[in-house]
RNA sequence: GGACUCGUUGCAUAGCUUGGAUAGUGCGAUUGCUUGCGGAGCAAUAGGUCGCCGGUUCGAAUCCGGUCGGGUCCGCCA
């Protein structure tokens, strides 16, 4: 039960103390200390000050006291700061026996918050038009992760990528092919992903500017993408599925995966509009407008301050918005599945099933993606849109917070990335742009990445064989990106500097893989299979019980990222984690030490630690290199 | 005009949900540590009125109100 019974127990046996007191009950925290005071803390005489009349330091004093006639087997003792900090000092005997044993177990780090239910988590959803910059990496990244940590959670994760074929994005490059005669094939070997959002969307765009006739033609030809015969739609189809391959390329190399691609055009063409549209009206969550600015729309009725929004025009189309209606009561399960089936056609380096929506009946298929709880990632300027669309679902679904959008704020360049690319900012950061051509493409980096840490890894080893250092390569750069991507606070702008993105030392991935090698070069060497039948009460070391006392926070921190969504939590489980080892690396020699109890005790704690910062590294999405 | 969000050292960031002890970390700067289980590392020094004003409280980076500065959103576009 690893450090969490140590709390638990504390937390018990001062509610027993409390319990024989003349006090009301208090809401008391039991956590982990700052280093210098003891091993665990508690605030609880300060919650009883103003009851009891005495002060913080007093009442430590008292409880101190009548703590010390309790049953205790996990706390050596307990004692009263004169900040009125009540501290606990560890029986490291057992507490490590406990922790590192519970360490080997391959359900190490499981918490259950789940309870086994299903939740979809949708994120990607890039127009298939272009190849994915840097900042869709961060929704991606973002997404996997949390996916990767709800399922640690016990849940049942269906992960949905939406596919917006039919927007105004994709009609603009379809003009491109179809009035500029834009060639089919990529010039020498260019992905065709890239060829789309660098040459054809951003050239067609340009046009528009100057002749303004091709604001008709665009409008003719969104209008031909939704109805599914047109010859039109039809090529567009071949165009975004192209695209899309190319994307998919893109995640797949970074690891990412996904159960069900849900293409938009299939979502407009099933009729699942209508039968929301009906509920809604039956409802009453939309109004007719009868006058006013809106006279002949459906809309929905802002809050107080907020002005109504218009689902449907007054030409009886659907806006927006209205699309992401029938698309989150499917998701939540509300609606009778009007689809079919069928499996992507390319496997996934997962090997995880990909399947995706079809209205093609001659074959039909049924799946369910759906889920009890709904988690859909979009940047923060979606807010607004999705506050609604939060709205409407908590009067469908009764259970709380069933639909969440879960927001991040964007990832802008930096004037000196933007120099790089045509664009001087005067030293501001730079918002990317699809259709000005300001980015910096996911592949991109990740090839920059990899050249760098190739010729760091042949640096360092002369011998390797050129597959292994490009897997190692593969793996570090991998890692890079995706640490990058979720260190910081969802809520934080990245200001992405491709030359400061290279740096691999201090808070990087390739510092906690590459504590992570130092572990498992120091097992190689060993020579011996790492047991836990040994004697806990060598390690004794303030490194060691702190990196002790760090595996044992593992589920504790499982927990608190899947309970407020929030990646960031193990990242910095992860870098905590190879703090403690690069120090107790430093301070305490495992191998050849002439005392082979001391040995086999340290080999235990170092096993330990590989295995746990696998399992935490797991759920970043980022790989282990044994060497590197 | 309205709403949301960010503001912590030269730069970047944690801590804020749940108020208490010495505000933690990385980059950059200065200085040490490689015959040692790998220096993508470790140890140390310097650098902070937690934007500003006020309130609540015995106690505020943390809660509340206001204010300033940066960013974003607010269409019968998508």
């Amino acid at each position: 039960m690893t450090f969490k019974s140590i709390l638990d127990e504390i937390e018990n046996n001062l509610n027993k103390v409390l319990s024989d007191l003349p006090i009301s009950d208090v809401v008391f925290s039991v956590e982990p200390s700052k280093p210098g005071f003891g091993n665990v803390s508690s605030n609880v005489s300060f919650l009883l000050a103003k009851q009891l009349k005495k002060s913080p330091q007093h009442i430590a004093e008292m409880l101190s006291e009548k703590y010390s006639h309790c049953a205790n087997t996990l706390v050596l003792k307990s004692e009263a700061h004169p900040s009125g900090y009540l501290n606990f000092f560890a029986n490291w005997d057992k507490l490590t026996q406990l922790i590192l044993s519970e360490s080997y177990l391959d359900t190490f780090g499981d918490v259950d918050i789940g309870k086994n239910s299903t939740i979809v988590v949708e994120h990607t959803s890039v127009n298939p038009n272009k190849a994915l910059h840097i900042g869709h990496i961060r929704n991606i990244v973002i997404g996997d992760t949390i996916s990767r940590i709800l399922k640690k959670a016990n849940y049942k994760v269906n992960i949905l990528n939406y596919i917006d074929d039919s927007g105004l994005q994709v009609a603009d490059i379809i003009i491109g092919f179809k009035h500029f005669g834009y060639d089919q094939e990529p010039p020498d070997g260019k992905k065709f992903d890239h060829y789309c959002g660098d040459d054809v969307y951003v050239k067609t765009t340009e046009k528009y500017e100057t002749d303004s006739s091709l604001e008709d033609v665009r409008k003719n030809v969104l209008k031909e993408l939704e109805n599914g015969d047109s010859e039109t739609a039809k090529f567009a189809d071949k165009i975004t599925r192209r695209v899309l391959a190319g994307q998919l390329e893109t995640c797949w190399n970074l690891d990412v995966s996904y159960d069900c691609l849900n293409f938009e055009s299939q979502i407009i063409r099933s009729g699942l509009w209508d039968k929301i549209f009906e509920n809604l009206k039956e409802m009453d969550l939309i109004e007719f407008e009868n006058e006013g600015k809106n006279v002949g729309c459906w809309v929905i009725r802002g809050d107080n301050k907020e002005e109504d929004k218009v689902i449907v025009r007054s030409n009886g189309t659907a806006t927006y918005i209205a699309k992401d209606i029938p698309y989150a009561a499917w998701k939540l399960g509300l609606l009778e599945d009007p689809f079919n089936y069928e499996q992507y056609g390319k496997e996934q380096p997962s090997s995880r099933v990909l399947w995706q929506t079809t209205l093609n009946d001659s074959n039909p298929v049924s799946q369910n993606f759906t889920g009890e709880k709904v988690i859909t990632v979009i940047d923060s300027r979606q807010t607004r849109l999705q506050k609604i669309i939060t709205s409407l679902m908590g009067k469908f679904k009764s259970i709380p917070d069933a639909y969440v959008h879960l927001g991040y704020e964007s990832v802008t360049l930096s004037s000196e990335t933007a120099k790089t690319l045509g664009l001087e900012t005067d030293g501001k950061q730079a918002q990317m742009s699809g259709r000005k051509g300001l980015y910096v493409s996911a592949d991109s980096v990740y090839e920059i990445l990899k050249e760098k840490t190739k010729e760091e890894t042949l640096r360092r080893h002369p011998e390797m064989d050129g597959d292994e250092i490009e897997k190692i390569a593969h793996y570090v750069s991998v890692g890079t990106l995706r640490y990058e991507m979720i260190k910081q606070d969802l809520d934080k702008i990245i200001t992405f500097d491709l030359i400061k993105s290279l740096s691999l030392e201090g808070d990087t991935a390739s510092y906690i893989q590459y504590a992570y090698a130092r572990a498992s070069r120091i097992l190689e060497k060993s020579d011996r299979v790492p047991s836990i039948n040994v004697d806990f009460s060598l390690l004794t070391e303030d490194s060691e019980l702190d990196l002790i006392k760090n595996i044992g926070l593992f589920n504790l921190q499982v927990r608190d990222a899947a309970n407020n969504l929030s990646p960031k939590v193990i990242a910095r489980y992860c870098h905590d984690l190879s703090v403690a080892f690069n120090s107790f690396y430093e301070k305490s020699k495992v191998l050849d030490l002439g005392d082979e109890n001391l040995e086999n005790s340290r080999l235990c704690l170092v096993n330990s630690l590989k295995i746990t910062l696998e399992k935490s590294l797991n759920l970043l999405g980022i790989k282990t290199p044994d060497r590197m």
